[in-house]
DNA sequence: CTAATTTTGCAACAAAGTTGCATAAAATTT
DNA sequence: AAATTTTATGCAACTTTGTTGCAAAATTAG
């Protein structure tokens, strides 16, 4: 039994079902993010596609995970740290990073978002960057 | 008949077709970014939707058009300037933004993405900054 | 104008995402 | 701990989005 998942779920005042669990833990243990594929291909054999896009879905609501932008059309998600969670609105400020050889996309947690100015007359409410590069494992 | 159109097609060695450039003044009297099916919207009673797969995909490959991340999971497009046409490879170092009330993508080409430092070990390649909010004109 | 090349439309398909509803599971109440 | 209420899940059917092969049409080159 992984208590981190139950508890990340009550915290959330989400039922604590199976499929919720599997989903978050496999989450926890990912080093990187994930696209609805990528779970769907880890747990499709217990939960219903259905439920894996309901769930996704659900955890983004609650501030669980958030997802990322891409110029590739495929939605990954990713944990958000406990200061995204417990601050209710998503203000992850670091960058995320997509590896151009292995393809995997990292939450670069300690690098902050440089601050922007826009033009006159625009309000900003949420910022986002993206690098695409090779990743410090491909390197190497 | 357009010659502005005529004439970024044959810069980039493509055929002048009539759905080249149909699709090419779309972009170039839209003032925002546009999604595949916008551009269907526009003009499916004329091109079929596999015409505009191709058709965008290949004004990518040329760097006519360069592609916009977002989180919505909807790809957008925009015309690239004459610098990053010119320069074959795309370094768009402008920002974009997404209007969360009129729900618009624009290029917000006077603002260049600031300069981010990566953790050892990676590399850089390709910068993408969105930025949501409300713009100019919701903002009135 | 003709031949070669390229693009387009159509059909068929594959993949991705959504919705309603009955069943099953979890939480709540007693 | 059983019964009730509430919530989540699976299934089926469907819509939307994107892809591929191929013959016909349009464009370019000679």
């Amino acid at each position: 039994m992984n208590k981190q998942s139950d508890q990340i779920l009550k915290n959330s005042s989400l039922s604590v079902t199976g499929g919720r669990k599997r989903i978050l833990d496999i989450f926890l243990t990912s080093s990187n993010a994930l696209a609805h594929q990528d779970i769907e291909a880890l747990c499709s054999d217990q939960y219903d596609r259905v439920t894996i896009y309901r769930t996704l879905q659900t955890f983004l609501d609650k501030g669980i995970i958030h997802n990322i932008p891409s110029t590739d059309n495929i939605t990954r998600y990713a944990l958000c740290n406990d200061a995204c969670i417990s601050s209710g609105h998503h203000h992850d400020n670091h960058v995320h990073f997509k590896c151009d050889q292995c393809g995997k996309t990292l939450c670069l947690d300690e690098v902050s978002i440089p601050d922007v100015k826009l033009p006159k007359g625009y309000s900003m409410h949420e910022i986002n960057m993206v690098v695409n590069g090779i990743c410090k494992t491909c390197k190497k």
